[in-house]
RNA sequence: GGCCCCAUGGUCUAGAGGCCUAGGACACCACUCUUUCAAGGUGGUAACCCGGGUUCGAAUCCCGGUGGGGCCA
């Protein structure tokens, strides 16, 4: 029985490697029938962000994840929060006392770092000196009350595999390491050491986290052994960098999944892009669903090589979701993007004869998230304030405002308002004032939206409907004409 | 600085010794469709980090270098 865990500090919001990681996770439990245990690993006090795990937890399962034991839904194996779990680690770590497998060492932090400095001068990795491997009873007795950490007694001589999943056989030199605080002075245990007891307590066979992680193996695998605990399999993921191949921060824009709902991508978007930095399907195929992905997931097929992350292929792939889910899925996600612009598409200032779903109809195609296309919409609900200035000088000439004029008077008696209708309509204008449709196209468009680009006119004409759009070819009749008397000064 | 990981177009990747004249996708460019912008269609630019081996044959295996990343403070 496989069972995998994501374990998040509370320290900030869910970023999208934390995202990543807990997918891979996720899928790999689904595709083996396992268990997906989630674990909030909240020793660090200081670090914690109030209301950071809610919001996690509220990440995941925007996603679509759901966790089979964790913090808020209980099993067998809890509590899942390390603060609740410090008496075990204090059990632990005393088991490791008695065998002599830890040892107290005064050193202060200003001593250490001046050894430190020393050692990397000379070339040489930085270690603990030894300092207070061997104090005898004489020499504890007399550092009596003074603070203290535990540390390691880390065997000599010899090394530690790593035996990765993903990567091979790793070696770790003991030479390199050193023996290593398991117990800060405030008695907190170290963080390698609070998960060795979480993972080997909460049965995990499959440790599957960032790359970041794997430096600190070999440590967590020695604490395995002095424990007498089963090792679980190891897989270190690679880790997503930004642009620049540094690490992401927020200083390369949205970086957490909730920044991410707030630009309108789709979390269906955003899953399937992770799912593919650093994970490629067997059949090469880019969209699925977590499903299809979880039948489809191997450890084997994850890259080696951090991966960049790219802005424009999650907004490519968020676009194609957009113009492939169904309508009123869509509908019902881009009204909060609406609200925010200050439209209620039930209250609308002006009455468009199109439902919301219509509307979604006709611009999803060219909309790339959803507060792209509220946007766009924008103009079904509310009236035209301004007209693009290129516009104006391009398509609002000499001829527009009695153009619009007389537009406006074909269109208030036109029988029929469809789409093919008011197409036949303005082809029959041309002809008769012997001009392409265009001349008289691009002005209408102005004048109904502001703007030079968007839907088809005819749709988008039908769309508003004939009250506001003989209105607004009136005003904007009134506007060409005061503009063109008015030339805007260079 | 020490140790560890990694290395296919700008980016995500396919590739597990001959199927490679290196495939797909994003991005970019051109053309096309067209009332604009998109979407779509067609075409194009663009990569096996370098050097040694191993082999009849290497993007693929080995070694070294270089570069990037991570961990340790």
């Amino acid at each position: 029985m496989v069972r995998v865990r994501y374990a998040p500090s509370p320290t900030g919001t869910l970023h999208i490697g934390g995202a990543r990681t807990a997918l891979f996770n996720y899928l790999y439990a689904r595709h083996e029938a396992g268990t997906f245990v989630l674990r909030i690993e909240d020793t660090d006090q200081a670090r914690e962000v109030a209301g950071s795990a809610e919001a996690m937890m509220e990440g995941l399962r925007s996603l679509g994840m759901k966790w089979d034991e964790g913090p808020d839904v209980g099993g067998a194996y809890g509590p899942y929060r390390q603060s609740q779990r410090l008496a075990r680690y204090r059990e632990a770590l005393d088991a490791l006392r008695a065998r002599d497998l830890v040892y107290p060492c005064f050193c202060t932090p200003e001593e250490l770092q001046v050894v430190r400095k020393a050692q990397q001068q000379a070339g040489k990795p930085p270690r603990y000196p030894g300092t207070c491997r061997h104090l005898s009873a004489q020499d504890m007795r007399a550092r009596q009350g003074r603070p203290f950490v535990l540390r390691f007694r880390l065997p000599e001589g010899g090394a530690t595999m790593v035996e990765d999943l993903i990567r091979g056989p790793v070696r770790f030199e003991h030479a390199v390491l050193d023996d290593f605080v398991v117990r800060k002075s405030d008695g907190m245990p170290v963080y390698n050491f609070a998960v060795v007891v979480d993972d080997h307590d909460m049965a995990i066979t499959h440790v599957i986290r960032g790359e970041e992680h794997l430096s600190n193996t070999p440590k967590q695998i020695l604490l395995f052994e002095a424990l007498g605990f089963p090792l679980p399999a190891f897989a270190h993921v690679p880790m997503i960098l930004a642009p620049d191949r540094s690490k992401l921060s927020k200083r390369h824009g949205a970086t957490s999944v909730a920044e991410y709902r707030e630009l309108g991508i789709l979390p269906e978007a955003l899953v399937n892009y992770l799912t593919l930095l650093g994970w490629s399907p067997p059949d090469q195929e880019e969209f699925f669903t977590l499903d299809h992905a979880a039948k489809a997931f191997t450890l084997e097929r994850i890259q080696h090589t951090a991966a960049v992350y790219d802005q424009k292929k999650l907004e490519w792939m968020n676009a194609r979701y957009l113009r492939e889910l169904p309508v009123a899925d869509v509908a019902v996600r881009v009204r909060p993007f609406l609200t925010a612009l200050g439209i209620d598409p039930d209250r609308p200032q002006e009455r468009p004869e199109a439902t919301l779903e219509e509307a979604v109809e006709l611009v999803r195609e060219r909309s790339r998230t959803l507060a792209d296309m509220a946007e766009q919409m924008a103009f079904l609900y509310r009236p035209v304030t301004s007209y693009d200035p290129a516009g104006v000088k391009k398509h609002f000439g000499p001829d527009a405002a009695e153009h619009l004029q007389m537009l406006a008077e074909r269109l208030q008696r036109v029988p029929d308002f469809s789409p093919d209708a008011l197409n036949a309509l303005y082809q029959s204008i041309a002809d008769e004032l012997g001009i392409g449709r265009a001349i008289l196209i691009h002005p209408t468009r102005l004048a109904l939206t502001g703007r030079t680009v968007g839907p088809g006119l005819f749709e988008l004409m039908a769309a508003l409907g004939r009250t506001a759009s003989v209105a607004r070819l009136r005003r904007a009749a009134a506007d060409a004409q005061m503009l063109a008397a008015a030339p805007s000064t260079p």
